[in-house]
DNA sequence: ACAAGAAGTCAGATTTTTTTGACTACCCAG
DNA sequence: CTGGGTAGTCAAAAAAATCTGACTTCTTGT
């Protein structure tokens, strides 16, 4: 319940536990996501765990929510400046293990 | 359940994500660790998750358990090369949020 | 010999997270 | 005006993670 804070690094890394969080941003990394979509994509995941996913990685700035109102008007997210920094340490992450 | 695994950062983020994992790590960077001093410096946490997370974290190949058998004889555990590893990548995440 | 500390384990209870299924609202095509 | 797609929400159920308290074993100090 109360949450203590200690580093900084914790807060990141608690974002991005969840059992959907990395898979969705490793694919925001390849390109914007959309809801249906991703939803066919990750296979095994649910609307409600992917529609929570995606409000908590807005929520922390690192995916960004736009709603397009062109030709087939539907939304997007896209990852943010923020969520770019994140890559090199996924990368670096994949280069241990 | 089944686990899927589709990128090896996945892991290794996994493993850090429980509730005292992250915290774990940043004391075993400072020093080696012991069961008993740890339960007192990570007040709100328990022997039960604390026996889990270490369990883990030592499967996963970031802590290394030893005995000491000299004068006090005690339980250590230390930060392996893998773990060692993983100093930047925290150190990384703490200068974004 | 006795008490206390270290390092746990175990079963059961509680809490948090994740999943399911039903339902909404909007737009577009035929 | 009906069916299908997109993008969800809601409440309840199921599953997973965490916590509690009791108990264990080994060692050390007095």
């Amino acid at each position: 319940m109360e949450e203590t804070e200690t580093c900084p690094a914790q807060r990141l890394l608690k974002m991005l536990s969840g059992k959907w969080k990395a898979e969705i941003f490793r694919l925001a990394v390849e390109s914007p996501l959309r809801f249906n979509t991703l939803l066919r994509q990750i296979q095994g995941s649910n609307k409600q765990s992917l529609s929570t996913a995606l409000k908590e990685l807005e929520e922390e700035g690192l995916l960004e929510k736009t709603t397009i109102k062109l030709k087939p008007l539907h939304i997007e997210y896209n990852l943010t400046e923020k969520g770019k920094a994140l890559i090199p340490v996924f990368q670096h992450l994949e280069g241990l293990s």
